[in-house]
DNA sequence: TCCGATCCGTAC
DNA sequence: GACGTACGGATCGGAA
């Protein structure tokens, strides 16, 4: 909390950190008095200071209500003056929720809390009930008309948006012991509000405990040993002396309040005054202590405050928002509470906004709404919902196809791609704020509607398609300007929104997959498994299940002894990936074998027998869907199938690519990128070994491999080229020696050669490196070419695990964004040519670096020759764009 | 019976 | 632990 210190101008502009505890039972006039204090004047000879004013930091405060305990007090307080109880007029009982609501109405505008929870008794045993059952027996049995409120408490505080923690087996004591001590720890001040004394043994320099119901008196570690004679660490061993009627508390038969205090401040605590107990002078004393000893121990135990990390609870989920208007004027009615429903009115005089729903039935209905301006618009199963300003509808979903066709509505919408796929003849949607929310912060999975009404409002949005236009229309609000102030806007208007309807197009247009190819496979691979499935067995000697990487750990390295070559993450089973596999292959023919059934049985499994269930009937085709924000660089994904991992490096499974075949008569036209992201490393690092190598035309692969083992071009060997192929992705991906020397098989400290020699000859690319990673550092985005952002917080991180993969993020994310952006934009400018040129020649599929169209067989060569020269003219970079496009009868052969 | 975690493998 | 970005199948164990 900051506030401003007016009045001071003999200060300079200063800032103060100052801790609560400093500062107790203190106003806000006595701070500043302070703070004036506590400020020296600055010398002002020579030179006016401005701004003179001095800003005040409170350290974060959490705050912590003993809920059910305040509440006890207070109705039992009201009762014992026999004053009538509080009632509405239909005779429910509100006199605690009033006494609880004022309580924290003041505490609010008094402390004006940065973090707030109620704490409530969880239902059902406590492990104190269940180790001393006459626990808590003596405290008077909960009034029903008491019991009846809690809910009534329950819903105000909803109300209020302050959250309510309860935890099963904890009592509410346990609750705030140990969320104090957690989150003192973390640097926050944590105030207590409770009038149980048995809390005051929390009360540390951090902590401290506030009682509302004695004039807000405010007890820190000073206050404490005042108040109870002790320091606030021996207040539980004071409490197993003397005892606790309230709670039942047995204590030390015979000590009492006086006793207990003189023996805990002359030993220290109850264990060593047992230790000690034949020093005690006092006879009664003396025999109690020796007398009763288990008791004692056991009432100590009660006593204490479990202090344990007992507990989850999100720190956000704690802060302090604005209550719910509406929800809290419609609790007001019903308790009539009508001086705060006034002054609930007096100070929102507009209270949060309320949606007026309505309903349509026909296209003239929905035109009286659209006509006005802009709408969010939302389709769902069998409505459709429209919202504007405060007023949503929800009418027939088969109004939505006119709705969308509709030019001369300007449409905001979640998931425009969706609706050009559905709506073939759907005009240009105006705004999408799933991508708008994508740009602003790239967060796959977090831009899902109900995500963003969770981040942006914090709370689930009703069901129905009228308060989901309701949603989207609020979300348009508040990201349409952040989008155009913070960035990303180019992306959004040029690339992102912009493709969604290519993209939908390919989604309609779908593939063809050839089922006799597949089924053909799908025998083969059967009868390879079958034989695999047998040899393992045999060499195994019982039969298990080779698909399950336990049980194959068992069999290879219980069984048959084959050397542990790791063990995986997060169970510490025997690995079985793929690299240990080839490195036992030496070993024994059964690794081999297991590679071999791993291999058919995935390609089986996962794409030959898979693929045929996904051919849509009406089409005959598969129809992927792309998602534009399922990855943070960017880069798109497709799923349901996935088509962007169709097998491509092992002869088996380039099969399967033969079995995507275009309309008869047309044929596949594959055109990708070489080494994009390469080319765009030498762009944006401009490293001038680089970049002449493109501007050259060489094989890059090559040209390293001569850099990094200092031979000629001519002398690199097919192996050299090799590593060097290793060693380019690696940059890419920010590898280090370790991974390198892994992938090549090859010792470590002979990887760090590689890269110490890559660096030494590229050092362009170093600089570029170090460069990337400080600006990210500074900024705590990384950015592409066209201005697209992805935070990355953790690049500050002190754990240097997080911060090495952040920095590893921070260098690849502009080169594999950036290529992204590229091939977004050539697939929009091919959308547009193709239709221009009056071609049938259409894209089906983008894989990162590579667009496949199916073309009519007369059309094959020029479009193919319009593909290569818009992806490559896609922008002018420092070295040229290459791509190579090929035509064939399938995908595999278009290569 | 369903769902999520885990392991593994496919693509670029 | 160690190479960036994804999606999905099989298994397994626990919750419903």
């Amino acid at each position: 909390m900051l506030f401003t210190v007016a009045k001071m101008p003999h200060l300079a502009y200063t800032t103060v950190a100052i801790r609560p505890h400093l500062l107790r039972n203190c106003n806000e006039n006595k701070l500043r008095t302070a703070i004036s204090l506590i400020l020296r004047p600055l010398p002002t000879s020579g030179r006016r200071l401005s701004p003179t004013r001095a800003i005040l930091i409170w350290m974060p405060r959490l705050f912590l209500i003993d809920s059910f305990g305040y509440i006890f007090r207070a109705y039992h307080a009201r009762a014992r003056t026999g004053a009538p109880p509080m009632r509405t007029s239909k005779g429910v009982s509100t006199e605690a929720v009033f006494i609880f609501h004022n309580m924290v109405k003041k505490l609010i505008a008094s402390h004006k809390p940065d973090y707030l929870a109620a704490i409530f008794e969880s239902t059902g045993p406590t492990f104190r009930e269940q180790e001393f059952a006459a626990y808590k027996a003596n405290r008077t049995e909960t009034p029903p008309d008491l019991l009846d409120q809690i809910p009534l408490v329950r819903r105000l505080l909803e109300a209020m948006k302050i959250p309510v923690l309860e935890f099963p087996a904890f009592e509410a004591d346990d609750v705030i012991g140990g969320l104090s001590k957690k989150y003192a720890a973390n640097g926050f001040d944590v105030v207590i509000v409770s009038s149980d004394k048995d809390l005051l043994q929390l009360v540390t320099n951090k902590v401290s405990m506030l009682n509302p119901a004695k004039d807000d008196m405010m007890y820190g570690p000073e206050q404490v040993k005042e108040f109870m004679g002790v320091e606030p660490s021996q207040v539980a061993d004071l409490l197993a002396l003397k005892g606790d009627a309230v709670d039942n508390i047995p204590g030390a038969p015979g000590i009492g309040e006086k006793g207990a205090k003189d023996i805990i401040l002359r030993f220290g605590s109850v264990e060593a005054a047992l230790e000690r107990a034949a020093e005690v002078e006092k006879k009664t004393y003396r025999e109690s202590l020796q007398n009763n000893r288990e008791q004692i121990l056991l009432s100590k135990r009660l006593a204490t405050v479990d202090c344990s990390d007992n507990v989850v609870c999100a720190l956000e989920d704690l802060q302090l928002t604005p209550p719910d208007a509406v929800a809290l004027r419609d609790f007001y009615r019903e308790m009539e509470f009508f001086t705060f429903l006034k002054d609930l009115e007096k100070t929102a005089p507009q209270p949060a906004r309320v949606v007026e729903y309505g309903t349509f039935a026909t296209y003239e209905e929905l035109r009286e709404f659209t006509g006005v301006g802009p709408v969010a618009a939302v389709v769902e199963e069998s409505s459709l919902g429209i919202a504007r300003d405060g007023k949503a509808l929800g009418g027939p979903r088969e109004l939505a196809e006119a709705l969308f066709n509709d030019g001369n509505v300007t449409k905001i919408v979640h998931n425009s791609k969706d609706v050009y796929r559905n709506f073939e003849h759907a005009s240009e949607i105006a705004r999408d704020i799933e991508l708008e929310a994508f740009l602003l912060n790239a967060d796959p999975g977090g831009c899902r509607l109900d995500k963003l009404s969770e981040t942006h409002f914090g709370e689930q949005h009703l069901p129905g398609a009228a308060a989901k236009a309701d949603l989207i229309w609020k979300l348009a609000g508040k990201l349409g300007p952040r989008v155009a102030e913070e960035g990303g806007k180019v992306a959004y208007e040029q690339i992102d929104l912009p493709v969604a309807s290519v993209l939908a197009k390919m989604e309609r247009t779908g593939i063809r997959v050839d089922t006799d190819v597949l089924a053909g496979l799908s025998g083969q691979m059967e009868a390879e498994i079958t034989r695999l499935t047998s040899e393992i067995y045999e060499l195994a000697g019982h039969p298990f299940n080779i698909n399950s990487p336990p049980q194959l750990g068992k069999v290879l390295f219980e069984e048959m002894g084959l050397p542990v070559q790791g063990k995986t993450g997060k169970t510490k089973n025997y690995s079985t990936a793929a690299d240990v596999l080839e490195l036992l292959a030496a070993e024994h023919g059964v690794a081999a074998k297991v590679l071999e059934f791993r291999g058919a049985s995935k390609l089986k499994s996962t794409y030959v027998d898979a693929l045929p269930t996904m051919i849509r009937p009406a089409t005959g085709r598969v129809h992927t869907t792309f998602n534009q924000t399922g990855a943070a660089t960017g880069r798109l994904s497709s799923s349901d199938p996935n088509l962007q991992n169709i097998p491509i490096r092992t002869a088996l499974g380039r099969e399967i690519r033969a079995a995507f075949v275009p309309e008869p008569g047309w044929v596949m036209i594959s055109a990708d990128y070489s080494q994009i992201e390469l080319r765009l490393l030498a762009h944006l690092s401009g490293d001038s070994v680089l970049v002449e190598a493109f501007q050259n035309g060489e094989d890059i692969h090559t040209r390293t491999a001569a850099e990094v083992f200092g031979a000629g071009l001519m002398f690199v060997t097919p192996e050299m080229r090799r590593s060097a192929k290793a060693v380019n992705f690696g940059i890419v991906y920010g590898q280090t020696a370790f991974g390198l020397s892994q992938t090549l098989g090859i010792p470590r400290g002979e990887a760090q050669m590689y890269i110490k020699n890559y660096f030494e000859r590229y050092h362009g690319v170093r600089k570029w490196i170090d460069e990337t990673i400080a600006k990210v550092r500074e900024l705590g985005y990384s950015t592409t070419m066209h201005g697209r952002r992805r935070p990355i917080p953790d690049i500050q991180s002190r754990n240097s695990n997080m911060r090495g993969f952040s920095e590893r993020t921070a260098v690849n994310t502009p080169l594999q964004g950036s290529a992204s952006d590229l091939i977004k934009l050539a697939m929009i400018r091919l959308d547009r040519e193709l239709a221009q040129a009056k071609m049938h020649a259409r894209v089906l599929l983008q894989v990162h670096d590579e667009l496949l169209l199916e073309a009519p067989a007369d059309e094959a060569k020029p479009a193919a020759e319009l593909v290569k020269r818009v992806m490559e003219g896609v922008v002018k970079l420092k070295v040229p764009l290459l791509v190579e496009a090929g035509v064939g009868p399938n995908w595999r052969d278009a290569k």
